[in-house]
DNA sequence: CGTCAGATTGAGCAGCTTCAACGTATGTGG
DNA sequence: CCACATACGTTGAAGCTGCTCAATCTGACG
């Protein structure tokens, strides 16, 4: 099952005009436009606008970073294909993912305001990244409200997944937390079509997944074999089955309104 | 030592032509103003916009929430005194504190674009509130580019301070994670001057701050006195001394980056 | 066929939880 | 002014969750 992301990998830079032509309907089908109109009303002018912001398209293999802790970007990236991390460093060597981001999501739209990146994003897998230059979100801020207000939406429900996060972390166990990301990660992915009949492509690893949950690798394999015994995954290769959701999302204790995904 | 921010209990609406009048100096001193002011540069008109949007200001007494989980507000919240907490209570009863606020602080500004709150903000203390009615910010992003990035920027920093706590959780000792809670409220209050000399005023129980780490209420207390056997802080009723900010931050690992207190 | 990354398994151990008791300060009604 | 209640902090003991270390297994690939 590809992913049903078109491959714009050779766009290298958009015509000159590009910011005022009438958007493609193929265009709307992006998944970054999918995902922002589940938070509100965007007029053509918007999405246009949204589109024409690319600057230009770039290719990064997996296990590479994306952008770098510390880094000052001079535009955000928005993911178009692949799967990505945000990840924290400590002296110690610890890892920590901080989230987890999938096609149509920008990785760092906080770096045009936050100038300096407290963190790296890392390429799960090998992703295409469109770049959208922060001089262009600063016309959409001075020109487009509500695009603005949208793009910023997006950045807060970033957040509330944060804060579920957060949630996991502190107060649910290794089991229900690894339960409550793979339900968060299926609605995620259904939004953007990327996984239909609760199944779709994970290529990580457990150690990468022992970084998300805060445990370590050998407790990842344990309790994903639970999962398993309970019948309520399976998880082949880089497939993963969600086999009874209700169960799954019961286990969890999973409520999917941070999600924001209904208006 | 009493907070030094103003009383503005009484104010309980401001004059109908506020939002165009020159700001008075002594507004320029409100926590919310300095706070927004370390982020970027604002205008005066920037600065009189916030303030004059503040419709009236609200008690909250200690113990009770200012907003709750599942409320569709109209306006967002502003803290001008005390502390306040979001948090989220599961199924089982456990809850998790997600953030902490301090004066100065908008507890749910998110609430603006995201209409229905996912959690609840509970007044730790008695607070006072300063509500911005929603259709004021839909006003100031209609108008205000600069306010309305600086205010989006707010909203970004708690995203950061988010992924902190997502480390500290997943990658972080008990003993370490409280280190780190002390390092981060230490700077949050000293900017917006609530704390001086290592020392401030935090009236939390030894149960909400375990609601806050993670852990439970016997190990905080435990964690609390290694952290006084070790020299680094004395917490006497409700004033926390830091006796060692070198050294408290080195057992937190602590990287003030996250906070963007400087541009 | 050897190599390598990643998955799996076992055993011992550390950090943190839970339960339960007890201490201490503050407030309240009689 | 005392008796009692209440909230919060402190302490001890037993147990569970998840960690660490180390070995083994598996499949992909040159």
């Amino acid at each position: 099952m590809p992913p049903v992301v078109p491959d714009r990998a050779k766009i290298v830079g958009p015509p000159a005009d590009r910011w005022l032509r009438p958007t493609a309907r193929r265009e709307m089908t992006e998944p970054i436009i999918l995902k922002l109109e589940r938070f509100g009303p965007l007029s053509d002018r918007d999405k246009s606008a949204m589109l024409a912001a690319v600057r230009r398209t770039r290719e990064v293999a997996g296990d590479s970073d994306i952008v770098s802790d510390g880094d000052r970007p001079i535009h955000s990236c928005l993911l178009t294909r692949g799967f990505a991390a945000r990840y924290k460093v400590l002296p110690n060597g610890k890892r920590q993912i901080t989230a987890i981001h999938v096609a149509g999501d920008f990785v760092d739209l906080h770096s045009f305001l936050l100038k300096r990146m407290d963190h790296g994003v890392v390429a799960l897998t090998a992703c295409t990244v469109d770049e959208v230059p922060h001089a262009a979100l600063e016309r959409i801020t001075e020109a487009l409200p509500q695009l603005t207000r949208i793009l910023w939406l997006s950045t807060l429900v970033d957040g509330a997944i944060h804060r579920e996060w957060i949630v996991c972390l502190g107060r649910r166990s290794a089991h229900a937390h690894c339960a409550h990301l793979l339900c968060e990660l299926l609605l995620r992915l259904e939004v953007v079509g990327l996984a239909e009949h609760g199944r779709f492509v994970f290529p990580i690893t457990q150690e990468e997944l022992a970084d998300a949950l805060g445990i370590s690798a050998v407790h990842v394999n344990r309790t994903l074999q639970d999962l398993r015994a309970e019948g309520l995954i399976t998880w082949i290769g880089d497939t993963v089955t969600v086999l009874d959701r209700v169960r799954l999302a019961q286990v969890a204790q999973f409520d999917a309104t941070y999600l924001n995904l209904q208006a």
